[in-house]
DNA sequence: TACATTTGCTTAACAGTGTTAAATTATTTA
DNA sequence: TAAATAATTTAACACTGTTAAGCAAATGTA
Protein backbone atom coordinates (compact mmCIF):
# COMPACT_ATOMS: atom_id res chain seq x y z
CA UNK A 1 0.00 0.00 0.00
CA UNK A 2 2.31 2.62 -1.05
CA UNK A 3 -0.29 4.12 -2.94
CA UNK A 4 -0.29 7.00 -0.34
CA UNK A 5 3.62 8.31 -1.33
CA UNK A 6 2.27 8.00 -5.32
CA UNK A 7 -0.70 10.09 -3.74
CA UNK A 8 1.36 12.33 -2.02
CA UNK A 9 3.72 12.59 -5.13
CA UNK A 10 1.22 13.74 -7.31
CA UNK A 11 -0.35 16.71 -4.99
CA UNK A 12 2.81 17.54 -5.01
CA UNK A 13 2.80 17.55 -8.41
CA UNK A 14 0.18 19.15 -9.17
CA UNK A 15 1.22 22.09 -6.76
CA UNK A 16 4.27 22.97 -8.66
CA UNK A 17 2.15 22.91 -11.84
CA UNK A 18 -0.06 25.36 -10.35
CA UNK A 19 3.23 27.30 -9.35
CA UNK A 20 4.53 26.52 -13.40
CA UNK A 21 1.18 27.83 -14.89
CA UNK A 22 0.95 30.95 -12.62
CA UNK A 23 4.53 31.86 -14.32
CA UNK A 24 3.96 30.95 -17.96
CA UNK A 25 0.66 33.15 -17.62
CA UNK A 26 2.55 36.06 -16.47
CA UNK A 27 5.21 35.48 -18.95
CA UNK A 28 2.91 35.59 -21.58
CA UNK A 29 0.65 38.64 -20.62
CA UNK A 30 1.73 39.70 -17.66
CA UNK A 31 1.23 40.11 -13.95
CA UNK A 32 -1.36 42.07 -14.36
CA UNK A 33 -3.01 38.95 -16.47
CA UNK A 34 -2.70 36.42 -13.81
CA UNK A 35 -5.51 34.82 -12.24
CA UNK A 36 -7.01 32.13 -10.38
CA UNK A 37 -9.06 30.64 -13.28
CA UNK A 38 -6.73 30.81 -15.44
CA UNK A 39 -4.49 28.96 -13.64
CA UNK A 40 -7.27 26.18 -13.50
CA UNK A 41 -7.58 26.47 -17.15
CA UNK A 42 -4.05 25.55 -17.52
CA UNK A 43 -3.92 22.76 -15.21
CA UNK A 44 -6.72 21.27 -16.09
CA UNK A 45 -8.92 21.59 -13.22
CA UNK A 46 -11.81 24.14 -11.63
CA UNK A 47 -10.34 27.10 -9.62
CA UNK A 48 -11.64 26.24 -5.94
CA UNK A 49 -8.89 23.41 -6.58
CA UNK A 50 -5.83 25.68 -6.40
CA UNK A 51 -7.25 26.76 -2.55
CA UNK A 52 -6.46 23.22 -1.76
CA UNK A 53 -2.22 23.83 -2.24
CA UNK A 54 -2.41 27.29 -1.75
CA UNK A 55 -4.14 29.74 0.95
CA UNK A 56 -5.17 32.07 -1.71
CA UNK A 57 -3.14 33.88 -4.49
CA UNK A 58 -1.00 35.49 -2.72
CA UNK A 59 0.29 32.42 -1.10
CA UNK A 60 1.09 31.73 -4.71
CA UNK A 61 2.76 34.83 -5.43
CA UNK A 62 5.15 34.06 -1.92
CA UNK A 63 5.93 31.10 -2.97
CA UNK A 64 7.16 32.35 -6.69
CA UNK A 65 8.99 34.80 -4.42
CA UNK A 66 10.45 32.97 -2.36
CA UNK A 67 11.55 30.52 -5.28
CA UNK A 68 13.38 34.01 -6.90
CA UNK A 69 15.40 34.18 -3.68
CA UNK A 70 16.76 30.57 -3.62
CA UNK A 71 17.26 30.82 -7.77
CA UNK A 72 19.03 34.36 -7.01
CA UNK A 73 21.24 33.18 -4.11
CA UNK A 74 22.83 30.18 -6.52
CA UNK A 75 23.31 32.76 -9.14
CA UNK A 76 24.92 35.09 -6.35
CA UNK A 77 27.01 32.11 -5.19
CA UNK A 78 27.95 30.61 -7.89
CA UNK A 79 29.31 34.13 -9.43
CA UNK A 80 31.64 34.39 -6.07
CA UNK A 81 33.01 31.22 -6.41
CA UNK A 82 34.92 31.71 -9.40
CA UNK A 83 37.00 34.52 -8.09
CA UNK A 84 39.33 35.13 -5.19
CA UNK A 85 39.55 38.54 -4.37
CA UNK A 86 36.56 40.37 -2.72
CA UNK A 87 36.62 43.13 -4.83
CA UNK A 88 36.52 40.73 -8.04
CA UNK A 89 33.76 38.51 -6.09
CA UNK A 90 31.79 41.78 -5.70
CA UNK A 91 31.82 42.64 -8.56
CA UNK A 92 31.08 39.34 -9.67
CA UNK A 93 28.20 39.20 -7.49
CA UNK A 94 26.29 42.37 -9.00
CA UNK A 95 26.52 41.63 -12.45
CA UNK A 96 25.09 38.04 -11.20
CA UNK A 97 22.09 40.46 -9.81
CA UNK A 98 21.86 42.00 -13.02
CA UNK A 99 21.60 39.30 -15.08
CA UNK A 100 19.05 37.47 -13.04
CA UNK A 101 16.89 40.57 -12.97
CA UNK A 102 16.94 40.03 -16.85
CA UNK A 103 16.82 36.41 -17.03
CA UNK A 104 14.35 35.64 -14.33
CA UNK A 105 12.36 38.84 -15.38
CA UNK A 106 8.95 37.95 -13.83
CA UNK A 107 10.32 37.08 -10.29
CA UNK A 108 12.77 39.89 -10.17
CA UNK A 109 9.55 41.98 -10.81
CA UNK A 110 7.53 40.27 -8.56
CA UNK A 111 10.19 40.43 -5.39
CA UNK A 112 11.35 44.05 -5.93
CA UNK A 113 8.04 45.60 -7.52
CA UNK A 114 6.87 49.39 -5.80
CA UNK A 115 3.40 47.67 -5.00
CA UNK A 116 4.42 44.83 -3.54
CA UNK A 117 4.66 44.57 0.19
CA UNK A 118 8.82 43.24 0.55
CA UNK A 119 8.80 44.69 3.48
CA UNK A 120 7.27 41.49 5.34
CA UNK A 121 8.56 39.62 2.80
CA UNK A 122 12.07 40.25 3.66
CA UNK A 123 11.53 39.65 7.54
CA UNK A 124 9.83 35.91 6.34
CA UNK A 125 12.31 34.87 3.92
CA UNK A 126 15.19 33.41 5.29
CA UNK A 127 16.09 33.12 1.70
CA UNK A 128 15.61 36.52 1.37
CA UNK A 129 18.56 37.34 3.88
CA UNK A 130 20.56 34.54 2.64
CA UNK A 131 21.29 37.15 -0.58
CA UNK A 132 21.67 39.82 1.60
CA UNK A 133 24.31 37.87 3.68
CA UNK A 134 26.31 37.02 0.79
CA UNK A 135 26.69 40.22 -0.21
CA UNK A 136 27.60 41.98 2.75
CA UNK A 137 29.91 39.39 4.06
CA UNK A 138 32.32 40.27 0.55
CA UNK A 139 31.82 44.12 1.44
CA UNK A 140 32.75 43.51 4.80
CA UNK A 141 36.08 41.27 3.67
CA UNK A 142 37.08 44.63 2.02
CA UNK A 143 36.17 46.98 4.41
CA UNK A 144 39.67 47.65 6.34
CA UNK A 145 38.46 49.12 9.20
CA UNK A 146 38.29 46.72 12.70
CA UNK A 147 35.96 46.00 13.80
CA UNK A 148 33.74 47.10 10.86
CA UNK A 149 31.18 49.45 11.53
CA UNK A 150 27.49 47.69 10.72
CA UNK A 151 25.89 50.99 9.53
CA UNK A 152 28.60 52.19 7.45
CA UNK A 153 28.37 48.47 6.14
CA UNK A 154 24.34 48.58 5.41
CA UNK A 155 24.90 51.91 3.73
CA UNK A 156 27.44 50.60 1.90
CA UNK A 157 25.10 47.99 1.00
CA UNK A 158 22.38 50.20 -0.01
CA UNK A 159 24.16 52.09 -2.15
CA UNK A 160 25.07 49.34 -3.86
CA UNK A 161 21.59 47.54 -4.26
CA UNK A 162 20.37 51.08 -5.18
CA UNK A 163 22.65 51.34 -8.34
CA UNK A 164 22.09 48.57 -9.57
CA UNK A 165 18.01 48.24 -9.11
CA UNK A 166 17.96 51.20 -10.49
CA UNK A 167 19.25 50.81 -13.23
CA UNK A 168 17.57 47.91 -13.71
CA UNK A 169 14.74 49.34 -13.49
CA UNK A 170 15.36 52.19 -16.09
CA UNK A 171 15.95 49.02 -18.32
CA UNK A 172 12.29 47.68 -17.79
CA UNK A 173 11.01 50.93 -18.22
CA UNK A 174 12.72 51.81 -21.34
CA UNK A 175 13.37 49.54 -23.24
CA UNK A 176 14.85 51.00 -26.25
CA UNK A 177 18.53 51.59 -24.79
CA UNK A 178 20.25 48.62 -25.67
CA UNK A 179 21.59 46.33 -22.79
CA UNK A 180 25.43 46.65 -23.58
CA UNK A 181 25.39 50.12 -23.08
CA UNK A 182 23.39 49.61 -19.72
CA UNK A 183 25.92 47.02 -18.71
CA UNK A 184 28.83 49.32 -19.35
CA UNK A 185 27.21 51.77 -17.04
CA UNK A 186 26.63 49.59 -14.03
CA UNK A 187 30.23 47.93 -14.76
CA UNK A 188 31.75 51.69 -14.21
CA UNK A 189 29.29 52.69 -11.51
CA UNK A 190 30.39 49.32 -9.58
CA UNK A 191 33.74 49.70 -10.08
CA UNK A 192 33.70 53.10 -8.63
CA UNK A 193 32.00 52.77 -5.24
CA UNK A 194 34.25 49.31 -4.78
CA UNK A 195 37.02 51.89 -5.12
CA UNK A 196 35.47 53.70 -2.84
CA UNK A 197 34.25 51.67 0.14
CA UNK A 198 36.48 52.99 2.82
CA UNK A 199 35.61 56.79 3.15
CA UNK B 1 -26.73 83.58 -20.94
CA UNK B 2 -23.34 83.17 -18.90
CA UNK B 3 -24.92 79.84 -17.96
CA UNK B 4 -23.51 77.97 -20.54
CA UNK B 5 -19.91 78.84 -19.25
CA UNK B 6 -20.84 78.24 -15.58
CA UNK B 7 -22.35 74.91 -16.20
CA UNK B 8 -18.64 74.37 -17.86
CA UNK B 9 -17.21 75.59 -14.78
CA UNK B 10 -18.93 73.06 -13.16
CA UNK B 11 -17.70 70.37 -15.00
CA UNK B 12 -14.67 71.51 -14.84
CA UNK B 13 -14.78 71.28 -11.04
CA UNK B 14 -15.98 67.93 -10.88
CA UNK B 15 -13.08 66.31 -12.95
CA UNK B 16 -11.00 68.13 -11.07
CA UNK B 17 -13.03 66.48 -7.94
CA UNK B 18 -12.33 62.89 -9.63
CA UNK B 19 -8.72 63.41 -9.50
CA UNK B 20 -8.52 64.46 -6.54
CA UNK B 21 -10.96 62.09 -5.05
CA UNK B 22 -8.53 59.12 -6.67
CA UNK B 23 -5.46 60.56 -4.97
CA UNK B 24 -7.55 60.77 -1.72
CA UNK B 25 -8.03 57.38 -1.64
CA UNK B 26 -5.12 55.75 -3.15
CA UNK B 27 -3.04 58.35 -0.10
CA UNK B 28 -5.65 55.93 2.48
CA UNK B 29 -5.33 52.82 1.42
CA UNK B 30 -3.14 52.17 -1.56
CA UNK B 31 -2.96 51.98 -5.61
CA UNK B 32 -4.50 48.53 -5.15
CA UNK B 33 -7.51 49.67 -3.41
CA UNK B 34 -8.66 52.10 -6.47
CA UNK B 35 -11.64 51.70 -7.91
CA UNK B 36 -14.09 53.45 -10.16
CA UNK B 37 -16.85 53.01 -7.99
CA UNK B 38 -15.64 54.18 -4.78
CA UNK B 39 -14.30 57.12 -6.64
CA UNK B 40 -17.79 58.28 -7.37
CA UNK B 41 -19.00 57.57 -3.87
CA UNK B 42 -16.69 60.06 -2.59
CA UNK B 43 -18.51 62.51 -5.14
CA UNK B 44 -21.05 61.55 -4.48
CA UNK B 45 -22.57 60.21 -8.21
CA UNK B 46 -22.47 56.90 -9.66
CA UNK B 47 -20.15 55.04 -11.34
CA UNK B 48 -20.72 55.60 -15.29
CA UNK B 49 -20.71 59.74 -15.12
CA UNK B 50 -16.76 59.74 -14.39
CA UNK B 51 -16.60 57.96 -17.91
CA UNK B 52 -17.87 61.62 -18.98
CA UNK B 53 -14.91 62.82 -17.96
CA UNK B 54 -12.56 60.10 -18.55
CA UNK B 55 -12.38 57.29 -20.97
CA UNK B 56 -11.58 54.73 -18.64
CA UNK B 57 -9.57 53.92 -15.71
CA UNK B 58 -6.28 54.26 -17.05
CA UNK B 59 -7.24 57.90 -18.31
CA UNK B 60 -7.54 58.88 -14.80
CA UNK B 61 -3.90 57.39 -13.84
CA UNK B 62 -2.67 59.19 -17.08
CA UNK B 63 -3.92 62.78 -15.78
CA UNK B 64 -2.24 62.14 -12.37
CA UNK B 65 0.60 61.06 -13.75
CA UNK B 66 1.04 64.06 -16.14
CA UNK B 67 0.01 65.83 -12.53
CA UNK B 68 3.05 64.07 -11.27
CA UNK B 69 5.51 65.72 -14.15
CA UNK B 70 4.08 68.91 -13.86
CA UNK B 71 4.48 69.27 -10.02
CA UNK B 72 7.98 67.69 -10.36
CA UNK B 73 9.47 69.88 -12.93
CA UNK B 74 8.05 73.23 -10.75
CA UNK B 75 10.18 71.74 -7.96
CA UNK B 76 13.29 71.07 -9.98
CA UNK B 77 12.66 74.62 -11.31
CA UNK B 78 12.60 75.83 -8.02
CA UNK B 79 15.79 74.05 -6.74
CA UNK B 80 17.95 74.94 -10.10
CA UNK B 81 17.39 78.62 -9.88
CA UNK B 82 18.58 78.95 -6.07
CA UNK B 83 21.97 78.15 -7.15
CA UNK B 84 24.31 79.72 -9.97
CA UNK B 85 27.29 76.80 -9.90
CA UNK B 86 25.92 74.11 -11.98
CA UNK B 87 27.28 70.86 -9.86
CA UNK B 88 25.26 72.80 -7.07
CA UNK B 89 22.50 73.19 -9.40
CA UNK B 90 22.77 69.28 -9.95
CA UNK B 91 22.68 68.24 -6.59
CA UNK B 92 19.68 70.65 -5.17
CA UNK B 93 18.04 69.32 -7.80
CA UNK B 94 18.30 65.35 -7.18
CA UNK B 95 17.41 66.03 -3.86
CA UNK B 96 14.75 68.04 -4.85
CA UNK B 97 13.72 64.55 -7.01
CA UNK B 98 14.18 62.90 -3.78
CA UNK B 99 12.15 64.78 -1.74
CA UNK B 100 9.39 64.87 -4.56
CA UNK B 101 8.84 61.31 -4.49
CA UNK B 102 8.55 61.11 -0.62
CA UNK B 103 6.35 64.40 -0.43
CA UNK B 104 4.41 63.17 -3.44
CA UNK B 105 4.61 59.42 -2.71
CA UNK B 106 1.81 58.04 -4.27
CA UNK B 107 2.20 60.25 -7.66
CA UNK B 108 6.02 59.06 -7.87
CA UNK B 109 4.91 55.21 -7.73
CA UNK B 110 2.43 55.54 -9.97
CA UNK B 111 5.02 57.56 -12.45
CA UNK B 112 7.99 55.46 -11.98
CA UNK B 113 6.01 52.53 -10.70
CA UNK B 114 7.66 48.77 -12.22
CA UNK B 115 3.91 48.03 -13.22
CA UNK B 116 3.29 50.80 -15.34
CA UNK B 117 3.94 51.11 -18.49
CA UNK B 118 6.36 54.38 -18.53
CA UNK B 119 7.83 53.50 -21.84
CA UNK B 120 5.32 54.83 -23.70
CA UNK B 121 4.09 57.53 -21.37
CA UNK B 122 7.50 59.05 -21.69
CA UNK B 123 6.71 59.68 -24.99
CA UNK B 124 3.38 60.56 -24.98
CA UNK B 125 4.18 63.83 -21.95
CA UNK B 126 5.62 66.90 -22.91
CA UNK B 127 5.58 67.65 -19.42
CA UNK B 128 8.01 64.05 -18.87
CA UNK B 129 11.00 65.13 -21.60
CA UNK B 130 10.59 68.63 -19.78
CA UNK B 131 12.12 67.00 -16.34
CA UNK B 132 14.41 65.28 -17.95
CA UNK B 133 15.90 68.08 -20.04
CA UNK B 134 16.07 70.53 -17.02
CA UNK B 135 18.82 68.34 -15.73
CA UNK B 136 19.97 66.88 -18.94
CA UNK B 137 21.09 70.95 -19.63
CA UNK B 138 22.91 70.92 -16.65
CA UNK B 139 24.85 67.99 -16.51
CA UNK B 140 25.83 68.82 -19.86
CA UNK B 141 27.29 72.81 -18.55
CA UNK B 142 29.03 70.62 -16.31
CA UNK B 143 30.74 68.48 -19.00
CA UNK B 144 33.65 70.01 -20.52
CA UNK B 145 33.83 68.46 -23.55
CA UNK B 146 32.93 70.39 -26.74
CA UNK B 147 30.59 69.49 -28.31
CA UNK B 148 29.37 67.36 -25.94
CA UNK B 149 28.95 63.68 -26.58
CA UNK B 150 25.18 62.85 -26.46
CA UNK B 151 25.87 59.24 -25.80
CA UNK B 152 27.96 60.34 -22.93
CA UNK B 153 25.07 62.74 -21.54
CA UNK B 154 22.36 59.96 -21.72
CA UNK B 155 24.42 58.04 -19.59
CA UNK B 156 25.28 60.20 -17.34
CA UNK B 157 21.84 60.80 -17.22
CA UNK B 158 21.23 57.86 -16.07
CA UNK B 159 23.55 57.16 -13.54
CA UNK B 160 22.42 59.50 -11.64
CA UNK B 161 18.67 58.84 -12.04
CA UNK B 162 19.03 54.94 -11.24
CA UNK B 163 21.15 55.87 -8.34
CA UNK B 164 18.59 57.82 -7.19
CA UNK B 165 15.70 56.14 -8.36
CA UNK B 166 17.39 53.08 -6.41
CA UNK B 167 17.86 54.73 -3.36
CA UNK B 168 14.26 55.93 -3.35
CA UNK B 169 12.73 52.30 -3.95
CA UNK B 170 14.66 51.23 -1.09
CA UNK B 171 13.18 53.93 1.33
CA UNK B 172 9.43 52.73 0.12
CA UNK B 173 10.45 48.84 0.47
CA UNK B 174 12.52 49.54 3.88
CA UNK B 175 10.60 52.00 5.75
CA UNK B 176 12.59 51.20 8.98
CA UNK B 177 15.59 52.35 7.94
CA UNK B 178 15.38 56.54 9.06
CA UNK B 179 15.47 59.20 6.25
CA UNK B 180 18.32 61.15 7.47
CA UNK B 181 20.47 58.27 6.89
CA UNK B 182 19.77 57.53 3.59
CA UNK B 183 19.94 61.08 2.50
CA UNK B 184 23.03 60.73 3.76
CA UNK B 185 23.76 58.29 1.35
CA UNK B 186 22.44 60.09 -1.21
CA UNK B 187 24.19 63.14 -1.25
CA UNK B 188 27.22 61.32 -0.78
CA UNK B 189 26.39 59.26 -3.95
CA UNK B 190 25.47 62.70 -5.85
CA UNK B 191 28.72 64.34 -4.79
CA UNK B 192 30.83 61.34 -6.03
CA UNK B 193 29.45 60.95 -9.62
CA UNK B 194 29.47 64.93 -9.90
CA UNK B 195 33.12 64.88 -9.46
CA UNK B 196 33.71 62.21 -11.78
CA UNK B 197 31.11 63.84 -13.74
CA UNK B 198 34.39 63.74 -16.74
CA UNK B 199 35.49 60.81 -17.21
C1' DT C 1 -48.30 77.66 -21.76
C1' DA C 2 -47.62 72.98 -24.09
C1' DC C 3 -44.79 70.00 -26.49
C1' DA C 4 -40.29 68.22 -28.00
C1' DT C 5 -35.54 67.68 -27.23
C1' DT C 6 -31.60 67.51 -25.06
C1' DT C 7 -28.86 66.83 -20.83
C1' DG C 8 -27.60 64.63 -16.40
C1' DC C 9 -27.74 60.89 -13.90
C1' DT C 10 -29.08 56.26 -12.35
C1' DT C 11 -30.26 51.47 -12.69
C1' DA C 12 -29.31 47.18 -14.77
C1' DA C 13 -26.46 44.34 -16.91
C1' DC C 14 -22.14 41.80 -18.71
C1' DA C 15 -17.85 39.73 -18.21
C1' DG C 16 -14.34 39.36 -15.38
C1' DT C 17 -11.91 38.97 -10.59
C1' DG C 18 -10.86 36.23 -5.71
C1' DT C 19 -13.01 33.20 -2.65
C1' DT C 20 -16.24 30.06 -0.09
C1' DA C 21 -19.91 26.54 0.66
C1' DA C 22 -22.67 23.06 -1.07
C1' DA C 23 -23.35 19.36 -4.17
C1' DT C 24 -21.60 15.78 -6.84
C1' DT C 25 -18.66 12.33 -8.38
C1' DA C 26 -14.97 9.02 -7.74
C1' DT C 27 -12.19 6.26 -4.76
C1' DT C 28 -11.07 3.70 -0.89
C1' DT C 29 -12.35 1.08 3.17
C1' DA C 30 -15.09 -2.29 5.81
C1' DT D 1 -21.87 -4.64 -2.00
C1' DA D 2 -22.49 -0.73 1.37
C1' DA D 3 -20.47 2.96 3.95
C1' DA D 4 -17.05 6.38 4.44
C1' DT D 5 -13.80 9.31 2.62
C1' DA D 6 -11.56 11.98 -0.72
C1' DA D 7 -11.42 14.62 -5.03
C1' DT D 8 -13.53 17.76 -7.94
C1' DT D 9 -17.11 20.70 -9.71
C1' DT D 10 -21.03 23.77 -9.65
C1' DA D 11 -23.15 27.68 -7.68
C1' DA D 12 -22.90 31.59 -5.35
C1' DC D 13 -21.18 36.10 -3.17
C1' DA D 14 -19.02 40.35 -3.30
C1' DC D 15 -16.19 42.71 -5.78
C1' DT D 16 -13.90 44.85 -10.27
C1' DG D 17 -14.19 47.91 -15.01
C1' DT D 18 -17.35 49.14 -18.44
C1' DT D 19 -21.53 49.71 -21.46
C1' DA D 20 -26.45 50.26 -22.71
C1' DA D 21 -30.95 51.36 -21.51
C1' DG D 22 -34.07 54.08 -18.97
C1' DC D 23 -35.70 57.94 -16.37
C1' DA D 24 -36.23 62.57 -14.85
C1' DA D 25 -35.20 67.21 -14.89
C1' DA D 26 -33.86 71.17 -17.49
C1' DT D 27 -33.94 73.46 -21.79
C1' DG D 28 -35.44 74.98 -26.42
C1' DT D 29 -39.30 75.86 -29.51
C1' DA D 30 -44.21 76.71 -31.07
Amino acid sequence: MGSKERIQRLKEDTRLNILDAALEIVKEDGWQSLSMRKIADKIEYTAPIIYEYFANKEGILLELTRKGYIILFQELKAAKIQHELPQDQLEAMWMAYWDFAFKYKELYQLMYGVDMSCCEVMKAFPEAEATTNIICDTIKELMTADPVDDDLLCRKYFTFWSVVHGLISINFVRKGTDNMTNQHILRDALKGIIKYVND
